[in-house]
DNA sequence: CCCATTTCCGTAGGCCATACGGAAAGAATA
DNA sequence: TATTCTTTCCGTATGGCCTACGGAAATGGG
């Protein structure tokens, strides 16, 4: 299971495929058997099937019935390729502003974690340096707007907004974690635990952890629903609890 | 630069290494060259000075001066190695139980953090889906204690333990992917941002993004010091807020 | 038709993880 | 001492991936 890090591969080539316009037609020289847009849809559709793990130039070039070496005719490399991708889903969002500034910052957690469920695959892209397109920017200017409506100073605007944007990233991506593993071995969330029921039972320690005993007597740990909706109940509760922190700052 | 998935491998095997002892000797056979700790401190030793991408099978047995085949004598794959690397660093924190609640969590968080930043290669690795080794579950244990100790009830514990936990290594490994990424590309974070510059000349539309323009012109993103001061920053606020947040909560 | 341009893509090279099985090392036993 | 059994070592081999390179193919303009 391979992970990719967006954000690699040459900037500039990368800026430029990005903000593409529509491409001009070429006076002269071989037409072109595929766009950009069709490779860039076809390694989604491989990796929303596959994982990125199986999403190789190969595959890609497989699903477009083309050599694979063609392919970077178009793209420089797979990392500006993964560029690509992330940048396209996250334009999925449609995010619309209405309703109070937290009423928006919730939409925007929604549509990303709808972003991540349609495309678990985002789990394994960082978007911490992340390609600078107008799928992540429109997103980026939305949250702004969002809290610069909530009376916060400028500079706790940029703070803030970077505190709800790594929270809202990794807890989809945490959320979905779950699922794209479980595709990827062939295996549910659930059965996973179940396999390590060998740890409950040869190796866990309740002297060295009375905590997790106590909690787990207490009935702490029983699922309502499966293992995903307890990841959703935990990231609304991180979502309601750090936005309650941030409200209670402007007081 | 790929990224590993912890969790992978045969969990039972993993396990079994992951609460390993000190091995008996074997009354017969050939004498071991290498031990499972020494394949380890190799491994962490490699990702380290060259991250978690260059850190090969064959790296790690050029580093111990034996053949790349015979550690699978001793590990059972890459995967599982990679769990039992990233459990020994979590042993590296050192949990201490003083102070309040908050001060425990925020003692945690850091800890946690230097553990990021003294092995950025943790970036690179999921902890959704952990190896339940002792560096973890210690880890564990001392935040779930802090959360029964604020008065929350027990199911608001565990809900809040995966809020808070998320966000930790969440943010720490948001932190050091600057400092990663510069050492994998041999640039630093602020020349990235410097390379990227074009983009703001070229592709930044003012209209497109009013309130980044406002923000920009309001000086909410001047830097005081480096990136990873800023990110430490945002750290913060962010953990605060969430815990402010639970704190509100038990009123 | 010829030339220049653009695209296609096979070949080749380098790197990685790991299955397999013969060889080497070490202790116990005859 | 020699033999047997066990354990470890590790070279060879296999399959997979990314991508540099350059000849071939396709297309339009002069």
């Amino acid at each position: 299971m391979a992970v990719e890090r967006s954000g690699g591969g040459d900037p500039l080539k990368t800026l430029a495929l990005l903000w593409r316009r529509p491409p001009e037609p070429k006076p002269v020289g071989r037409k072109p058997k595929v766009s950009v847009d069709q490779i860039v849809t076809a390694a989604i559709a491989v990796a929303d099937r596959e994982g990125l793990g199986a999403m190789s130039m190969a595959r890609v070039a497989q699903e477009l019935a083309v050599g694979t070496m063609s392919l970077y005719t178009h793209v420089p490399g797979k990392a500006e390729l993964i560029d690509l991708m992330a940048d396209a889903v996250l334009r999925e969002r449609d995010l619309t502003p209405e309703g109070s500034w937290r009423e928006r910052i919730k939409h925007y957690a929604d549509r990303t974690r709808a972003v991540y469920r349609a495309h678990p695959w985002m789990r394994d892209v960082s978007m911490v340096r992340p390609p600078l397109g107008p799928g992540l920017m429109d997103g980026q200017e939305f949250v702004l707007a969002a809290l610069a409506d909530s009376g916060l100073e400028p500079r706790h605007v940029t703070v803030a907004h970077v505190a709800v944007e790594g929270f809202v990233h990794g807890a989809a991506a945490s959320e979905v974690d779950d699922q794209q593993l479980a595709r990827v071995t062939g295996e549910s969330g659930d059965s996973w635990w179940g396999a390590r029921q060998v740890f409950w039972d040869d190796y866990f320690d309740v002297e060295r952890y009375p905590t997790m005993t106590n909690l787990w007597n207490a009935g702490a740990y029983e699922t309502q629903g499966t293992l995903a909706d307890n990841m959703r109940s935990s990231f609304d509760y991180g979502l309601d609890r750090l936005l309650d922190g941030i409200e209670g700052g402007l007081r």
